[in-house]
DNA sequence: CTGAAAGCGCTTACAG
DNA sequence: CTGAAAGCGCTTACAG
């Protein structure tokens, strides 16, 4: 059958089929790297590659996808990119996805239930072959949707119930970084009462729920008590934080002898506060921050943060893309680091 | 012709035709909304959706853009997320995108040449419709890349010879930083010779070329003269500045009176360099940072941050995207904004 | 108002 | 060693 020669910017196998007096099986085969088990010869294929080369010839990946019934892409939904942690995720994510031949997407969904399910809606119309979610606000909304279209999804970061999760040990690495705020604080003078406060986070929020666990275990450990309005899951946005902290002093009237806080974001809500009110106090403050940031690690001496461990994520992430058999709806949980001052 | 329903996860339109007892054409028109044109009675629009709905039918975008000989899809590649002006730029593309209509990618190409085409040619073999390269190693490379298959390409953060470019405008902007950095620095003693560091970035890179430009001028604005060891354009690598910065304390003997720092990213450098030796030192140097960081402008109060414009940078791309036409291979500067302590 | 059919650019079983 | 042909799931001009 006569084919017509495109006249697009875009030569296709019909093309250099012609130009090399082959035919597009020839062609093909050569161009996707079967062409050795069609017995070919070396000679021919050259000679097609050479034309393929010099006409510029790109594989049209959604023909290929579409006869394939494979898309070869892997998608990524994720709360923001301006973090050292999510970036981390996004970047290691890209670079190991390439690594196993596959076309990696990511995108930023701003916490935002509707765009996180118009963007997976999206990923899925075009086929990714699995979806990563990470941090998202309902995990198991989405594992649904995909498990409607056979598209497997791994939750990172927040766990959700349809499928497997890999996040970090929030209790334990929260219990670490209270107990190295406690060693830095003096004993309390009365009561037993702790002045260290929890600030930042959303109550029902995996993570924040887990921290406060934490937080909690370790003052019973050092048999210390916990005022309720030193629990502060405000939200994540800096000034709310800022507020909340706000609200805090005016009420007891005192700084905090330490402050445990839920994120980076919260804690630019803490140092603006302080900033306000003038930046020398917070070094008789000790700090703790669920998160990590250089700058933020880089001011004043008291200060502990906790990075989390997105190497280890990720390698794990990527073994269960590599044996997607051996999935069980299961939580995985890699311990973060201490980094202090 | 009889097609067999297929028994996949993904109904087509040839199953919701039979379910619906229409035809494929019928279906189609309704699903991708071109069936008011067809005269097609709102009922049985109503119903064909109900139906689309209840078997979760997700359109095969593949098939579409192959049919259609457009996917839809821009790109957008960049250094890293990692960074709160790329990640803004990143975050504020993908929104824009979605808004048009268009499937955003974004892919972080970690400043390296090869990677930055590799990552061009596979969006192009998923036949995007625009790419934006921002911060390009080498921008018209990719063009040409682009060129050849009638792609267009903008860039963004630095510019190129072969399509419009976006960029901050970096020497005023370094005027503007360094006039800052002058006034808030003792005048010289002796010779009119000025005491100010300029470090970090790369001497052939564009954007710091324009900086220095700017820096050179700013000085000869005020008749100061500057000693070549002053200019240090290391790297951006933190490591790469905090080295240099030692090298100019081992070599001057003495602290700078004040610093221009090409990037956050040699920010940690310095930054690290005074944790070394004793943070306090920092508030005697009038410091500025060509990029805005939140946490490292809240440290000291003696900084000036330069905050590049991503919303105006963002609104010219997209009037570029909406009207292809008017296209010159033009440089526009945006003029970025100073924060001070 | 609706359907049959062609074709987008590939891959691959089949036939030689 | 190589080619003709079918088919992936759409869109759309054409015909009625």
């Amino acid at each position: 059958m006569q084919k017509k020669i495109s006249n697009s910017k875009h030569p296709t196998i019909y093309d250099l089929a012609e130009l090399t007096n082959t035919s597009a099986s020839t062609v093909g085969s050569v161009l996707n790297g079967t062409w050795r088990k069609r017995r070919i010869s070396v000679k021919l294929a050259e000679k097609i590659l050479d034309v393929a080369k010099e006409k510029g010839y790109s594989p049209n990946m959604q023909a290929r996808a579409l006869r394939k019934e494979r898309s070869g892409i892997v998608g990524m939904i994720l709360p923001m990119y301006d973090n050292r942690y999510f970036s981390s995720i996004a970047e290691s994510f890209e670079q190991k996805a390439r690594e196993m031949g596959f076309f990696p997407i990511v995108t930023c969904t701003r916490r935002d239930p509707d765009l996180e399910l118009e963007a997976a809606r999206s990923m899925l119309n075009h086929r990714i072959e699995y979806l990563i979610c990470t941090g998202a606000t309902d995990p198991d909304k989405i594992a649904n949707l995909c498990k409607a279209s056979g598209t497997q999804t791994i939750n990172i970061d927040l766990p959700g119930s349809e499928s497997v999760s890999i996040i970090s040990d929030n209790f334990s690495g929260a219990i670490n970084l209270t107990t190295d705020i406690i060693s830095r604080v003096p004993p309390p003078s009365k009561n037993n009462k702790s002045r260290i406060l929890f600030i930042g986070g959303k109550e029902n929020d995996h993570n924040t729920k887990e921290r406060m666990r934490g937080f909690r275990e370790a003052h019973k450990h050092f048999n210390l008590t916990i005022d309720d309005n030193y629990i502060r899951p405000c939200g994540y946005a800096g000034y709310k934080t800022e507020q909340s902290f706000d609200q805090f002093i005016k009420e007891t009237k005192q700084l905090p002898s330490g402050i445990f806080v839920n994120s980076t974001i919260s804690l630019e809500g803490i140092m603006n506060w302080f900033r306000r009110e003038g930046i020398e106090s917070l070094d008789n403050v000790a700090l703790g921050c669920f998160d990590w940031d250089p700058f933020a690690a880089l001011m004043g001496k008291n200060t502990a943060m906790v990075r989390q461990n997105v190497p280890a994520m990720m390698d794990l992430l990527f073994q269960f893309l590599k044996n997607p058999n051996e999935q069980e709806h299961q939580i995985h949980q890699i311990n973060p680091d201490i980094i202090r001052a």
